[in-house]
DNA sequence: ATGGTTTTTACTGCGTC
DNA sequence: GACGCGGTAAAAACCAT
């Protein structure tokens, strides 16, 4: 009675008159100062007279989760309450497995029918669980994209391309024999220079935890087996990043475009490096228009070496030469 | 595995500030 | 004298055969 009454009561101040000084009687619910009605205030773990403030009880022990959930996928995402788990299985041990001893709970023989009941389940209990290592695996893989992305400064959608990549190497079966590593790798590397916003096998190897060799060999074997069509990267591509790292006006970054496309008029781009190309292109761009930028900062920028830039200019400015005649 | 091509490394000479 | 630039030769890396 003096429950239900009391929950009823808490809320308003206005009906907290004398009724309460009866119904608390008995129990220690009363204030020891005014006997007024008392309140818990859970989130300062406080006991609180509502009549006069009086603190009755403080420092109360909140026994309940420290996170919140506003809906049940939620409660199921943060609980952590369940059996131990081990890292020594792809699942941490927490998938289920049917035994194979074709006993029941009492040690007793199954019936033919029974076993070959459990036999299907087996199967397909098997299939179920090979999936969600991919699962986990694909979660691993999408982590390390995303990382290596980053630091990268990929865009979303290059992230989204390369997920997909991997994806398709997963279900193709080209993982047996790789690394999860290696092919997120070269999935990020494939999947940016087909979204025009090329980094050299360089720059992905510096943020990869693979060796260089090893990155080539899978990149050139995901790329063959999945059939991807990867277009040699386009000098341009790299011109925007180069000309913003060197602080250069658009005017150059416009003039290292024109450059670009007068060699490619000139067919000189085969063989050579994209990246000394552009880079070359940019240098070339800044001196055309009287903006400081030395070689061995283009160099810095672009990783390559300044023989190549000085190199490719030198051709730029012929093929330009020739074009403007 | 090999040979041809490209890039890098290392070094040198020249002119300018 | 340090710096930026241009050139060269040899070594290394890369690629296709």
């Amino acid at each position: 009675m003096s429950n239900s009454q009391i929950s009823t009561y808490r809320g308003t101040e206005t009906e907290t008159t004398e009724e309460n000084h009866q119904s608390a009687d008995e129990d220690e619910l009363t204030c020891p100062e005014c006997g007024g009605r008392l309140e818990s205030d859970v989130e300062h773990g406080e006991t609180i007279c509502a009549e006069c403030g009086l603190v009755v009880d403080e420092d109360s022990i909140d026994r309940g989760p420290e996170w919140r959930a506003f809906d049940s996928a939620e409660r199921d995402q943060k609980s952590r309450v369940g059996a131990p788990t081990t890292n020594m299985m792809h699942d941490k041990g927490l998938s289920t497995n049917i035994g194979w001893q074709d006993k029941d709970a009492y040690g007793n023989s199954l019936s033919n029918r029974q076993r070959q009941k459990m036999q299907r389940l087996r199967t397909w209990n098997e299939r179920f669980r090979t999936r969600d290592s991919k699962e986990r695996n694909l979660k691993q893989a999408l982590g390390e994209i995303d990382r290596m992305a980053s630091a990268l400064g990929l865009p979303e959608n290059v992230r989204e391309t390369a997920s997909v990549i991997y994806r398709r190497a997963l279900n193709e079966d080209l993982l047996p024999g790789r690394s999860i590593e290696g092919v997120a790798t070269s999935s990020l590397y494939a999947a940016a220079r087909q979204a025009g916003v090329p980094r050299s096998l360089d720059e992905v190897h510096a943020v990869s935890r693979i060796d260089k060799m090893e990155l080539t060999r899978t990149y050139r074997y995901v790329v063959r087996e999945l059939g991807l069509e990867v277009a040699p990267a386009d000098p341009k591509s790299y011109v925007p990043r180069f000309a913003s790292d060197l602080d250069l006006s658009d005017e150059s970054e416009i003039r290292a475009r024109e450059l670009i496309d007068a060699a490619r008029e000139d067919g000189m781009l085969s063989g050579k490096s994209p990246v000394g190309l552009a880079a070359a292109a940019v240098y070339a761009a800044a001196l055309l228009t009287n903006e400081k930028v030395t070689q061995s900062d283009v160099s810095e920028i672009a990783n390559i070496s300044e023989v190549t830039i000085r190199n490719r200019y030198k051709e730029l400015l012929e093929a330009e030469g020739v074009a403007a005649t």
